[in-house]
DNA sequence: ACCTGAACACCGTTCAAGT
DNA sequence: ACCTGAACACCGTTCAAGT
């Protein structure tokens, strides 16, 4: 374990910004968030934990700054079909939480990461929302629509499972095996496509049991939605 | 501050599982999820912090606990028409979280929470789209959709500002002032509809400004947009 | 059965001090 | 300018001990 040369990048002096943020992702996506501490960030910079004051301003700077790398990238070049332009940056979104996981809860839960959303990307669902004919506070309440609908799913989808998986998957499983089907006859009747294959009735996350066929629903039915509601307020 | 009677329901012997839950929220509502720890918790009841221990097997499980009683009873009643009966779900849901919008985090973003939702409403769920005509992969496919929808707006909505609102506030202000009209035109033209009324350049939860008009169209897109959707696999 | 008390192995952040 | 070291005020959880 020695020390130095670990800054990700090879900076020339010690630390940066950069490359702190860099480790960090790296840290949460092999030992998940729950277990993402500065302090462990600092050993594996190898460096003190208190160095990393000096280059941002605390916890919530550093997850924020992961967030924004995760989701750089995701927004769709301009096109003139303004619904393919919505259903790829939703496809965007995902992909992007589905190489980083454990990042998924930081995304939308928590107002920090708001930073973390380039303004390129609010101009583009503005400019998507223009095209297809909203405008006024029309075009503001399908931004906040569309905002959330970006991350609604996909979060939830990829949200960690406990840490205990196996104590956690006996939980579930008992609680499927004792439904009744004169009290939930629809669960009943479709247990084998239930479980583990829908939210609340599942024990793995959509790492392990990826839930396409809901999502690409999810997205056909936001968007064609979208395009029949009244343009102006 | 003297000890014991503050077992909120009133139990005669000292702490009971829905007394410690019970509480529980009433310090989140107040402090904040930030905030809330086993150990205040225990200052909060008048014990000693391990003794929640043996009423609950640990914090995610009190955390579970918290969110089932703030989303009990928001399965609406069997009704024929089932769009209606959606609309209705997904305004419930948000209710629940507006009443309780500390704890909007724990709901979607965490699989734990998973668990604070009823059978009831899973049937009910269910119940709606098999009556809209969905079944076999498609309902499964839909009911993913529907449990994402149902929390995805709200949980973002509601979802907690930073601690240092004065601070945070500076920053989202400083870059909505910065933003150029020939790089970001819609943004700048619709400065005034969207500052603090939309995701990623507010500085204010739902709880201070409310979503209402986003919500709504949200709601209307995704129920319109589902029954348009083919219900066979 | 129900709770206390001590202990373990952690946290984020501040601040003076080093180089 | 950049980092170390000590310190403060916390955490969740385990486990032996009390009553």
């Amino acid at each position: 374990m020695a020390k130095s040369t670990k800054t990700a990048g090879g900076g020339s002096p010690g630390l940066s910004r950069a490359g702190i943020v860099a480790v960090a992702l790296e840290l949460i996506d092999r030992e998940g968030l729950e277990n993402f501490s500065l302090r462990n960030l600092a050993k594996a910079l190898g460096v003190n934990t208190t160095a990393i004051y000096w280059h941002l301003p605390g916890r919530n700077v550093v997850l924020a700054e992961v967030m924004a790398t995760v989701i750089a990238g995701v927004t769709p070049p301009a096109q003139a079909d303004w619904r393919a332009w919505l259903r790829l940056l939703m496809h965007n979104v995902r992909d992007a939480l589905k190489r980083h996981p454990n990042t998924a809860p930081l995304l939308g839960a928590q107002l920090v990461s708001n930073i973390a959303a380039s303004l390129d990307l609010v101009e583009g669902i503005l400019a998507a929302l223009r095209t297809g004919g909203f405008a006024g506070q029309r075009l503001v309440a399908a931004y906040n629509a569309v905002a959330a609908a970006m991350v609604g799913f996909a979060t939830q989808e990829l949200s960690p499972m406990p840490e205990d998986a196996p104590a956690w998957q006996a939980i579930v499983r008992a609680r499927l095996d004792a439904v009744q089907a004169d009290a939930h006859p629809l669960i009943a009747a479709n247990m084998k496509l239930l479980a583990n294959r829908a939210f609340i009735l599942r024990w793995e996350n959509g790492v392990q049991a990826p839930m396409d066929d809901g999502f690409d629903l999810f997205v056909e039915a936001f968007v064609d939605g979208l395009d029949r509601q009244p343009r102006d307020a």
